[in-house]
DNA sequence: CTGTTAGCGCATTCAA
DNA sequence: TTGAATGCGCTAACAG
């Protein structure tokens, strides 16, 4: 059985102090309530000697709020999650709350579980990435007497606050990028399609293709059951490794990768220069995201933007609107892609322009 | 101001069910209380069709214990401390606890802010990596009444719990393991010595050139100045590329480099790729900590591991042994470093074995 | 098997 | 300027 030190109450100041627990609280809490100065001291000095600290289970039962913000994130291994935990807790500070961060580690059960912990603990406001695409789970979602914000993958119809990157945007963006250069085969590199922005960011990579007539060569993928032998720790630069595998074994190496991340994209760099495939000489890639470390590596990752300063701003300011006004009408954001230009990415031998 | 939807109580609950609070709280939380079949069926419909959920705060209010575990480590951002909150929160999980992850962002400040408030949640038990160093801090942390564990960062004299990693052993392996290559002139890239860890590193390191009857170069270090003025995102990877400055800068090249963790010892391998000197070729690099990326990248790091999953594990149960019995007496876990051999470090010229 | 009720710690009326 | 009393939502002791 779990047990605990009584912890010092209110009432034990206020007796030490020789007054009432009302006073206590005001000294404490009302800034403005009159207390003679003198026994304003003697509670403080009280409040110092016993190491009172206000239980916050009364203060919040009492009618008070929780100012504490819940976020979700897939997962905080991923240097773009970790990233927006981040900022998004730079914001929270800012404001006077305390940001609880939550990694679900890419399971949707782990994910409902956090969620139900953070409105057990009444926060004032949820900042959720969600996996979850079952109708079950939004109906769950939308009946939870919390503000919210969802971003990075709002499912198509979802009818709350939510942030919306253009992945399909950015995806169109990454291959007029390396047409630009003079590309011409072009291969998609991706984990599973099990995610709306996995999808669309092909989709936008299709649409490209499409209108610059030219081919849409079939996708290299992860399988599920690839997806279940990665060791826990390796994530997706494992997945990039995979991917670069099934890449030589191809007749024809493609001109330019479109990889469905930064992590993928790096861990495909370094296989592939393993195998003596120089990136971008003999191929070129472009990340998705833009983690720090693609600014620094070598080659310096070419890149489409989803940036996590932004999100993290967007996000917030919205969620904390709905905290002020619960009854605001949904709102929906929208984030464009950047196209991050460096060095991952070369002019092709028959560039257009 | 701050305004709340009303949230469901078990009162509504009850009255819905035509029957008592008492009843539906053990529907809910007391499997074992006789209760008819078919009350509880009722009561657990009217729970779904008003979608109630307990508030915790009335439920620890009453004397419950918060099944929650506070995590609070410098920087969600820096791989290692995300692998590890990753971890942990994985132990929480399987024992049903839910853990919150707090990111202090290198500020002292920050850790006491987050420490309060975890305290005011009453969470059950704390994991921290502080990275405070004043005795006010420490008397202030003694005071507190909760379960805790220190790790990665515990000061010389603590007496509570802690999990210490052997940094000092750490450094001279990694020495020991460069000089079996037979690197004889052997450098240290650093951050700041702001924490013990990496005094500790260091002197593993001098301790292991002394033993082998070689000189201690002045070791490589961003100032405060550098450190002010590094852009908040490319954390220690910039201050690899800083450190490759000033390494060029030097009239010779040393055979290899004892980087102070694995983020800076790929920013530096990068940096030199850039200017043309390759690892391990013209230099060696050996990391610290063994991140996940450490193992995927070209050249794959040769570093000292600190292992995240033994640490995690260690400390959990340490913790939840201290949870169930709140009067044990502090315990201190020793951890080892491992040696974890890959490319970034070659054999030299003149190897002695 | 089911219901009534006390009380956890706190902020806030209301009364003095 | 201060204090006594109430009730937030919940569980458990007690009563039936």
């Amino acid at each position: 059985m779990i047990s605990r030190q009584k912890r010092t109450t209110i009432l034990d100041v206020a007796r030490e102090a020789k007054t009432s627990t009302a006073t206590v609280s005001r000294v404490l809490s009302n800034a403005d309530y009159p207390v003679s100065a003198e026994l304003r001291r003697t509670v403080r000095k009280v409040v110092e000697k016993l190491n009172y600290r206000p239980n916050i289970f009364g203060q919040v039962l009492k009618g008070g709020v929780n100012r504490v913000i819940g976020i979700i994130v897939p997962a905080v291994t991923n240097p773009f999650y970790a990233q927006l935990s981040s900022d998004v807790e730079r914001h929270c500070v800012e404001r006077g709350y305390a940001p609880i961060i939550c990694s679900s580690h890419n399971s949707g059960a782990l994910e409902q579980d956090h969620l139900e912990m953070l409105l057990r603990h009444q926060v004032a406001g949820i900042l959720l990435s969600t996996i979850n695409t079952r109708d079950s789970f939004f109906r769950k979602l939308g009946a939870m007497p919390v503000p919210r914000v969802l971003f990075d993958q709002p499912p198509a119809g979802y009818r709350g606050h939510n942030i919306r990157f253009d992945f399909q945007g950015g995806g169109f963006m990454a291959v007029e990028h390396l047409i630009r250069r003079g590309h011409r085969r072009i291969l998609f590199a991706s984990q599973r399609f099990d995610r709306a922005s996995r999808k669309l960011y092909h989709k936008g990579y299709a649409d490209a293709l499409r209108r610059a007539g030219l081919e849409t060569p079939e996708s290299l993928t992860i399988t599920e059951a690839e997806e279940a032998a990665t060791p826990h720790g390796g994530g997706d630069f494992i997945h990039g490794r995979i991917l670069v595998e099934k890449l030589l074994r191809l007749k024809q190496l493609p001109d330019a990768v479109v990889a469905s991340n930064d992590i993928v994209a790096i861990g495909m760099i370094n296989a592939l220069r393993e195998r003596g495939v120089q990136v971008p000489r003999d191929v070129s890639i472009i990340g998705f995201d833009d983690i720090d470390f693609a600014a620094v590596m070598t080659p310096a990752l070419t890149t489409v933007r989803q940036s996590t300063a932004r999100t993290a701003e967007m996000a917030m300011n919205l969620l904390f609107e709905n905290i002020d006004k619960p009854d605001m009408r949904p709102v929906r954001l929208d984030l464009e892609p950047e196209l991050v230009e460096r060095d991952s990415v070369a002019e092709a031998g028959g560039a257009i322009s």
